[in-house]
DNA sequence: AGAGCGTGGTTGAGAGTTCAAGTGACGCAC
DNA sequence: GTGCGTCACTTGAACTCTCAACCACGCTCT
């Protein structure tokens, strides 16, 4: 049992300041997203990974991996977000198991309403802060540590050259 | 009512990377510290601010900006750790609105057990799929966001240059 | 064909978070 | 020194998330 290795000047300060978006930039988002349709960040990226797939549906693990959430939160949201008429799911045809989530017309309608406020708040409490560069670099980075937290994620597929 | 400016393709990938990394890495740590303890990642440093306080306590205002979290929260995160016995609330002697948060011998200790595990999964987790350049880099990305997010974040306080 | 195992998803209970409202205390204006 | 606005919290209710248990189906093996 040795002691362990602390963290130095510039992991301290990467780890504090990942730490504090961590919390702040989500509190930021949710409030617009709130006040503009009473919806969450995580109920937006949910309608928003189903518009911009195939035929606007995809089956709740798929979702569930695309939202990074687990299985379960994800049922609880659907449930809601289908109550208010913007999503449908539907059973898959070929494999009685899985549940197809659907974004209906209403919910894309939606989705479309709330979008440029919400890439506008992504844009000035998150991005405006940035240059070029470091948007680049934190491109970089945040896939790097992405590829470390789970090493098949989704949005590491295709965006990678192979080899 | 012009057309918004989406997102472009660094842009998307850094914040989409942002997204995944905000939910994948406080589950793996708030996993580590319930299992080790019974105690999140916010529980764990709420105890960690107050550890690293002058004379290990501070006014809950004053904590709740240590930790990026509304008054609300602290508040009730608060009264569960006192009732664990690890922290304890006394009224501020000069002024009676305040209440200060002390960390108690027992809350001490407790996060001294604590701290190899956490430290060592924030490395596993998250600072080492990154060189050392990755991690100035995102040291100072990230406290430009920070900055961005609130400008007179406690994070940027003392560790910038003066002019 | 049926036993056993893994997969995909749902559910309910308990823990945690947010929001709005409320409670005192300070402090300044007159 | 009496209002009156602000500050520093606290509280309770509504909502959300997590965790463990559960169900139903598909696959494989015999």
């Amino acid at each position: 049992m040795t002691e362990p290795r602390w963290l130095n000047a510039d992991e301290r300060r990467a780890w504090l300041a990942l730490l504090s978006i961590n919390t702040l930039l989500p509190a930021a988002l949710d409030n617009q997203l709130h006040t503009a349709g009473k919806v969450s960040l995580f109920d937006y990226n949910v309608m928003a990974m189903l518009s911009e797939a195939e035929g606007r549906f995809l089956p709740m693990s798929q979702l569930a991996a695309r939202t990074s959430s687990s299985l379960s939160r994800l049922s609880h949201v659907v449930a809601k977000l289908e109550k208010r008429g913007w999503l449908e799911r539907r059973p898959h045809p070929r494999d009685a198991r899985v549940t197809t989530a659907h974004l209906s017309d209403v919910g894309m309608t939606t989705l479309e309403a709330l979008a440029p406020g919400h890439v506008e708040t992504v844009r000035t409490k998150f991005l405006d802060a940035l240059t070029e560069r470091d948007i680049h670099d934190l491109a970089r980075i945040g896939e790097k540590i992405v590829a470390g937290l789970d090493d098949d994620h989704w949005i590491l597929r295709d965006t990678e050259s192979r080899p």
